[in-house]
RNA sequence: GGUUCCGUAGCUCAGCUGGAUAGAGCAACAGCCUUCUAAGCUGUGGGUCUUGAGUUCGAAUCUCAACGGAAUCACCA
């Protein structure tokens, strides 16, 4: 049992016994001693004065004496004003071990048929650019989420929203039928994305040419945009994509396989996956179609041009656009209608979107709209907003061409990688092969780790040159630390040393082994915590925090080299233990561990 | 102007269900590789936790206000 737990109860016992008083379990308040006290938990008794009538010291003292009496777990205590410092017994470290040792799932609830279903939205990408640094940073913390529900009991259901119709994409046909030449993926040796991505681009050059020569001539930027005849067949594409028009649908078709072709690299190297995807070509419609059952039930209202409202001025908010008078939808349209096909394919108990915090007054009135229109989850679904990613020069900008792409980062992130293990010599016993892989583990944790790590609600810099080092606070040196227990772990086998599955009962603890054994057993509680607070970083500070305090230990005491046979073992176990631990929070992040680097 | 979020070391960030002298990394300086991987470890310097009130035995943490920054308040998605 975890020694936390077991405290409480001896000291509401002790309150019981000493002050006759039943006291709620959240006042005992138990934290880890300061560095410069002697013992491990503290307890704080200022809550208990009033019940005891005695002061500070007198309380703690009394409460210490009984503790040390009554329960095996305190070794020893002393006094400093109001907190009461408890020692633990080396037995109760030992036995605590032993639980997190033989739960290989310590930590981790498993989902049942019965458990709650969460289901999670992230990435959501539009079909007519590559994916970038934003997409980048919502596809790790959905991931992370994912993994962080699914540890916390829950099934989850990853899913993904893709935008694949509007104005935008018709931009992209356009301008490949206009100034194409037929060029394909396969022509041309570019990834579909890109491809697509470079056609919008050339419609924005074109569309830019024209509104300057019609400016030219006298027009004013207004006039010029809206006479734009690029623009206009840009319209008239997508009314004919509307109409269904079949050579509209097929390059439709066409163009987006490729960009999906281009994503399933992307996503696939980037370790993240959906197990269902919507498309809003699919669902529009049907958000029309709740809109206009909402209108029959009187929820919403339409104005004198028939377009149609919901009236939110008594939650404090606007009246909120759902169909334009033309009939057509808009983008809450069609998130009710995703919501309304989610529904009917899952028995959904919490929703989670993970959408930028440009979104947050869209969820809020999507929350009352979904509530309203009778989806259970609706009140209570959770915008997983995250904060944007910013470069030093300032925000990305497509039109300065300033945004940093998702693929071509990860490349550079992983060339980084190669030549640091180069210049380090890491990689002079492996085969190119070898080195290819730990270069890709180390290339993508750094990028992963340094993004998850950061509160997610945050606006974050990003400096690709600066920001991204191997050292401190980073993926690679937690990768490193699990490398080289692996490393110990592979000469013991060597040696022909045999973990046990039951630590040796009476090892003498030093301070550092103490500590570790406390930090391993937070794990749980952390990923407790991540998944009541949506926190990846959360877990990414705890992996921190426990790598720094293992290589403290490891540098500190020789593990192969100690000649105790029986404290040899227990430090082995110990290393295995937190680089388990390492490893399982680090999956949490959707972040590889290299055995060796 | 309304709403929401953020403000902690020179820089990037932890800490926030209120607890003792606010922590890491980077950068700077000084040490440690014939010894389990030096992508590491140790030490030094660096802070009015934006400001001001309030609640409390006790506030970086809670409340209110001000200041600074971001987002949003589109018949874009």
């Amino acid at each position: 049992m975890n020694i936390e737990t077991k405290l409480t109860e001896a000291i509401l016992a002790a309150i019981h016994s000493l002050y006759g008083a039943e006291v709620n379990p959240a006042t005992v308040q138990l934290q880890k001693t300061k560095k410069e006290f002697e013992g491990h938990l503290t307890l704080v008794v200022f809550p208990f004065l009033k019940l005891s009538g005695k002061r500070p010291e007198d309380t703690a003292q009394e409460i210490g004496d009984y503790l040390l009496n009554q329960e095996p777990a305190v070794a020893k205590f002393n006094v400093i004003k109001g907190f009461l410092n408890l020692s633990i017994a080396p037995s109760s470290w030992i036995d605590l071990l032993q639980t997190i040792y033989a739960d290989k799932e310590y930590g981790f609830s498993q989902a049942t048929a019965q458990s709650p279903l969460a289901m999670i939205e992230y990435s959501s990408p539009n079909t007519n650019k590559p994916l970038h640094l934003g997409h980048v940073r919502n596809n790790l913390l959905g991931k992370a989420l994912a993994n962080i529900m699914a540890a916390n009991g829950y099934q989850v259901v990853k899913t993904n929203i893709v935008n694949d119709r509007g104005i935008h994409i018709c931009k992209s046909m356009l301008a490949w039928a206009k100034y194409g030449n037929g060029e394909t993926p396969a022509s041309s040796g570019k990834k579909g994305d890109h491809l697509v991505g470079d056609y919008y681009v050339a419609f924005d050059k074109h569309y830019k040419a024209e509104i300057a020569a019609l400016m030219e001539k006298g027009l004013t930027k207004e006039e010029a945009e809206a006479q734009s005849p690029l623009m206009q067949e840009a319209r008239e594409m997508l009314v004919k994509w509307e109409a269904g028009d079949p050579q509209v649908r097929a390059l439709w078709e066409q163009m987006n396989g490729w960009v999906y072709e281009g994503f399933a690299e992307t996503y696939k190297r980037m370790g993240v996956d959906f197990d269902k995807i919507y498309y809003e070509s699919n669902t529009y419609i049907d958000g029309k179609q709740k809109v206009v059952e909402g209108l029959e039930k009187g929820l919403f209202f339409k104005k004198d041009d028939g377009s149609v409202w919901a009236d939110l001025s008594g939650e404090g908010l606007d009246q909120k656009l759902l169909l334009r008078a033309d009939g057509t939808s808009v983008y809450m349209t069609q998130d009710i209608g995703t919501a309304a096909q989610r529904f009917a394919d899952y028995s959904i108990n919490k929703m989670i979107y993970v959408v930028g915090n440009e979104q947050n007054y869209h969820f809020q009135v999507l929350s009352i709209l979904l509530d309203r229109l009778g989806f259970e989850w609706g009140k209570d679904l959770v915008h997983f907003s995250y904060g944007m990613v910013e470069l030093p020069e300032g925000k990305m900008k497509s039109r300065e061409g300033t945004v940093v792409d998702a693929d071509d980062l990860m490349d550079d992130m992983i060339e980084t990688a190669r030549e640091t293990s180069a210049e380090l010599g890491k990689l002079d016993n492996c085969s190119p092969e070898e080195a290819a892989e730990i270069a890709r583990i180390v290339g993508l944790g750094a990028l992963k780790y340094f993004i998850l790590k950061v509160d997610a609600r945050k606006n974050m810099t990003f400096n690709p040159k600066e920001s991204i080092d191997f050292n401190g606070n980073t993926g690679p040196f937690i990768q490193y630390t699990y490398a080289r227990i692996q490393s110990v772990l592979r000469k013991a086998a060597a040696q022909g040393i045999v973990l046990p599955s039951v630590l040796p009962a009476s090892v003498a603890l030093n301070e550092k082994e103490e500590n570790l054994i406390q930090k391993l057993a937070e794990f749980a509680t952390v990923v407790a915590q991540a998944g009541t607070d949506y926190s990846p970083s959360g877990i990414a500070n705890y992996v921190y925090d426990l790598v720094k305090e293992y290589n403290q230990f490891y540098h500190d005491f020789s593990i192969l080299r100690e000649e105790n046979e029986e404290v040899k073992i227990f430090r082995l176990v110990l290393s295995s233990i937190v680089g388990s631990v390492v490893n399982r929070g680090m999956a949490l992040l959707g972040i590889e561990v290299p055995e060796r680097m």
